[in-house]
DNA sequence: ATCACACTTAAGTCTTTACTTAGGTCCGCC
DNA sequence: GGCGGACCTAAGTAAAGACTTAAGTGTGAT
């Protein structure tokens, strides 16, 4: 399976025939259609069969077809990145849980470029409890922001705690629901699909079963419907604060709650780290870092917006 | 460039060493260091330099790994999503702008896939105006649901109606700011940085300029910011009825508004398209899809719950 | 200084890729 | 039936990739 080949692929089947796609990359014919033979044969799977004039996806070739277009994407992706490197500002990816991702990762990225007058420039990444460790262990993020990775040693990374607050279950004030919390609608955003979360440890404490779950795609959707009344919300506290002082919504007193939850920054050991993650390691524990740390959801300037990290399915 | 080529270099950058690297693939060390030197060669960059006892990154070493991190990583998937395609559900995925993600792409999927009894899985995916049109021509994506994409014949695409909503801007109901609408603090979601969205089209009318934009993450945190009188946002009107019935949020009248706009579906034309594609077009217009497309965020069960098109940046 | 260690280069081999031209096969269509 | 268009296979070639072993070359440590 080469670059070649999936590329020749890729332009096959948007172009839906071979012959187009060899006119497109300027080769003959049987150039394209052996590097068909050569992909079908390693992959064991048709791909692509002629239909009358044009050719139809197999379900595999219509698998293939996405991640093989992000490959060739990615590999112009790669040489631009390298070529354009020279000159330009370091990079530094963070990653968290989508919880603070939402809420935090924007506002300090923002302020931390500013910080370093703009040569260095952060992007925030979602990624999973036990992926994150991972993910610093081999350099694919410098930093790591949410529960303390250090537990595991073998990876051999430094976890410090940097910032302390509380998971509470918040309700709209004046509704009330029946039977235990267990039977109440739970109302979540997606890092409680995470069984390492510290809100899915506390569904699990109290035996809430998944059918009571609602999935919201993030965290102030899933408070604006608690708000509504249409079940309780699990919350980092001081990031509710906004509506807690509406009264949109109020603590809700559940057994186990509130739950001492610390951050903690995971980076490589002092003498791995890069130079721009140990600065960044230092930023989070000055007043300034603390106060966005503590000041929910401020909003960025559009000119130093990043969306996190996803990847464009085309190029 | 090659996979190989890649994934030697990515192992080396994340293990520190060419010797280490060697050892985990199991090939002698001259073989890692000759991959590593055309790859050199090849992107005119030294990408990782020796220091001391490790090698440390270059700025273009370390674009590099991100990107080819993942590219060897989705090679990995495209050999197992092929293999494990033959009697998977079938796969349909959907675009559209961050604002119909948010809040409709999830419980539309959700139902999508609960009519087809399972048999078609729909995951959706965000993107940027003018990239939909490109996405669903080339067959990356099977529809796309927002603008109307149909106005660039070349492409072939067939745009419908599906839904009319109306845009407006929202405020805290006893805030006032002063100046015109183009000098008060404007608060957007994602969307408003695709210069083809309606709601960047508005702001251009207005001529509010990009220092008194704030960007925030997603939709219901622009509003619950302004709820607290932060300023204003923008609105498709009964996304929001919840904050506009508990009266968190109330309509400014402001010229321009309130802005017609239309929901549009594209996909090939019907000649070209999937049976799968043809099918979740046909649902769009079912009353079912018209009640999702007007009730603003219900939540899913985790267990159907998508996570918006990302890529893992590790496998 | 020089030794040990780790990366790099050199030289040689074998395999694979990527491509060409020439001929074969399949399918719809008159 | 046979024609045309489009895809596939065959045979052959040049180039590149992916290895190996053997011999430098640089750097930190004793």
């Amino acid at each position: 399976m080469t670059l070649t080949q999936l590329s020749a692929f890729v332009l096959v089947a948007r172009l839906g025939s071979v012959k187009a796609a060899a006119n497109a990359l300027s080769v003959s014919e049987p150039a394209v259609s052996q590097a068909l033979a050569a992909l079908r044969k390693y992959l064991g799977d048709p791909l692509l069969t002629r239909a009358g004039n044009g050719m139809t996806m197999t379900p595999g070739g219509s698998r293939l077809l996405s991640i093989a277009a992000q490959m060739v994407a990615l590999g112009a992706e790669a040489e631009a990145a390298v070529r354009s490197a020279k000159g330009a500002p370091e990079q530094l990816r963070l990653v968290a849980p989508s919880t603070i991702v939402e809420f935090v990762a924007g506002p300090l990225a923002d302020a931390f470029t500013a910080r370093s007058s703009g040569s260095i420039e952060v992007s925030a990444g979602v990624a999973a409890t036990d992926e994150m460790a991972v993910l610093v262990s081999q350099r694919l993020a410098d930093l790591a922001l949410g529960p303390n990775l250090g537990a595991d040693r073998s990876l051999g990374l430094v976890s410090e705690p940097v910032f302390r607050c509380r998971l509470v279950v918040l309700g709209a004030p004046d509704t009330r629901f029946r039977g235990s919390p267990a039977q109440w609608p739970w109302l979540v955003e997606s890092a409680a699909t995470d069984p390492n979360s510290d809100v899915s440890r506390l569904l699990r404490a109290l035996g809430v079963p998944e059918s009571r779950l609602s999935v919201f795609p993030n965290q102030t959707a899933a408070w604006d419907a608690a708000a509504r009344g249409a079940g309780v919300a699990p919350a980092i506290a001081h990031l509710a604060v906004h509506q807690l002082r509406r009264r949109e919504l109020t603590v809700i007193d559940i057994p186990g709650t509130p739950m001492d939850v610390v951050w903690h920054a995971t980076t490589l050991p002092l003498d791995r780290r890069s130079v721009a993650a140990g600065s960044l390691r230092h930023f989070l524990g000055t007043p300034e870092a603390m106060r966005l740390l503590r000041a929910p959801g401020s909003g960025v300037p559009p000119s130093r917006f990043r969306p996190p990290v996803y990847v464009t399915i085309w190029s």
